[in-house]
DNA sequence: AATGAATGAGTATTCATTCAT
DNA sequence: GATGAATGAATACTCATTCAT
């Protein structure tokens, strides 16, 4: 399955297929949504879909992996120019929930993906180079003493763990719910930077 | 569908087809499970599931719903005879993390769950009796100022969404894995009550 | 499976199970309806149906056969005391009608066992009976020369497949339209005798 | 589910599959007829039948639809023409009967129908059809004096009963009786228009 | 007489994928 | 490049009947 060459309409047609299909993996998830459906929706034969793609599996695959490419890159995008890693840290997050809060779909995408074990490795595997990412932050940080002492990959996953719940519940299924929440973001880094005891009592 | 009445011996298949049941579920997922399966392990005619249970989705829902069960009684029981509401706190996380450390079944099993739309809004709404359990403890730290003002609810999703990703991680499918990480109650406690910034900073 | 000797309180469970049979028969049709159902509505386990019965649709046709019975009886009741034979089959006309309109759970019973291939072949023996019937007194008419010539046979099917469906019709499903048509009868023995044309044309 | 555009080999597939299926369900009942039965009969996948019929119930209805249609268009063809009503209502009983003679397939197919409930209002409305337009005859024929007063709607459904239950029984499962009787019609039509009265009698 | 338990053959339908044209 | 046609394995659920107790 070498990559096949595609002519300019060619390149065209798969990019229609994939907006296609990730509108109705959004929508239905993953098993829910067939061949057929994608098919049908573009008024195309199934050939279509096999001549661009090699499965169902590998075009949902390539969607997922598309989507935390781009989460990533939004992250990075907010960070290249600061400097104090706690700083970064702070921007990260709140890339990552505007990230999510302009473009639902690819939330949506990725718990989708998350909900099948095909996929669950793609997922854990992007999960795993953002906790990276964050992990080198908040090295940074305890180097410069700015960052309790920890294990960093730990606390990456924590804010990890909490931001996706964030977006999970605020930003969820119920599309209208989307637009409030304005402060969420600043919330989202209190909590993960300071946690939730007064910060006094330490 | 009035409940049926069961003999000793009834009840007794019935449990057997609970565990076989969540026992394969835990294994091979939901889908990939079928009535067949969880029948012949128990070597028994297809009738025999349809007794006890209206149909797969009922049987797997009711494993659900005793798994969040079990895991709200461990952090009541936990906390009942703690005062502090800081304490409280630390000892319900302390107990969910020891809860799907001695039981992975049941963590698999909600991680299963949260994989299937179907059982998506039980797994939403334990979610949520979770947080609001957790809710009351921060909204009592407040009040006694041990607890830095905010959305309660948010942070209680903050810290549920630490929580779980920690246990996905740590505890995940390798079951080999479990058993290491003996500290990470304390760190993760840590990052709940300390989130990451160095305390002095504040 | 000679006929089981039964004590009262045995008489008494068998007509229970028959009355509660024609009753979710009538409702829900005869494969709509399982044995399970029947047990059910009366409370008793499936044991107690083949005590009594030896299979469901042996119960079925003994529940048919007799209303095709009843039916019967009705007819020759209504004719006993009546000699002309055109009075007997209008005798026997409205007899039908009166019956059908008085039980119409046995007129669903019959259209429910026309429906299936089983049972067809009671339902037409039962017509043959009561066409047998009926083309006794056309005979006699007919030498008494107060009915035209012509094949008795087919003029007393011509009668049956009218009354059968009169009653099918306004008699249906919709039971709240029982009641009205009253003259039904009239207009009944009218078509089955003088057909449609106008009599002084002839 | 909008309709498929098939080429002609996919018409030709179609068209295979409905007599295929007509021919099974003439001979095996609803119920006892299969898809696979019908895909084994042409040697094809059971995918083929779910290209072509959304289902098994769906494609039943079509061809009873069919049927109905073509027995109304039957009698339409022998009335054209036809300018006295009680002509008119004499010719579409002789023409009903010709046609279940000439193609008694439908008639099973019909009588099938009648035996499913599914089915039932199907065959219930087709009656009704050819009830209104012999009633439209009568009313023609009562306004000229040729046919004597009456509910128009009952006699309709009084000549319907008494037509179809000649052709079930002189027409019925048993092919090889069909071909005698060559007078029923004549008969037929001596019953419907002038009952079983000595004409001078009235 | 009666019960609850167990059986297991039977069936419509789905859908990713392949193929002839 | 593209189409419509074809494949066929896979699966949840039903229900008349039997049986151990």
């Amino acid at each position: 399955m070498a990559e096949r060459r595609l002519t300019k309409r060619g390149t065209r047609r798969r990019e229609q297929v994939m907006e296609a299909a990730q509108r109705l993996f959004a929508d239905q998830g993953y098993h829910r949504t067939t061949v057929g459906d994608v098919c049908d929706t573009l008024g195309v034969g199934k050939g279509v879909f096999y001549w661009y793609f090699p499965s169902k599996e590998e075009l949902f695959s390539e969607l997922l992996q598309d989507s935390l490419l781009q989460l990533r890159r939004a992250q990075h995008a907010a960070i290249e120019k600061v400097d104090d890693p706690v700083a970064r840290l702070e921007e990260g997050i709140r890339a990552s929930i505007a990230f999510f809060r302009e473009t639902p779909g690819l939330l949506t995408l990725i718990r989708t993906a998350a909900r099948y074990e095909e996929f669950a490795s793609f997922v854990d595997k992007g999960h795993q180079i953002i906790a990276d990412d964050t992990a080198t932050h908040l090295k940074e940080g305890m180097a410069a003493g700015s960052i309790r002492h920890g294990d960093p990959e730990l606390m990456a996953h924590g804010i990890l763990g909490a931001i996706f719940h964030f977006v999970e519940i605020y930003f969820g299924t119920d599309v209208e719910a989307t637009s409030d929440r304005p402060q969420l973001a600043d919330e989202a880094v209190a909590f993960c930077l300071r946690g939730i005891l007064q910060g006094d009592k330490h």
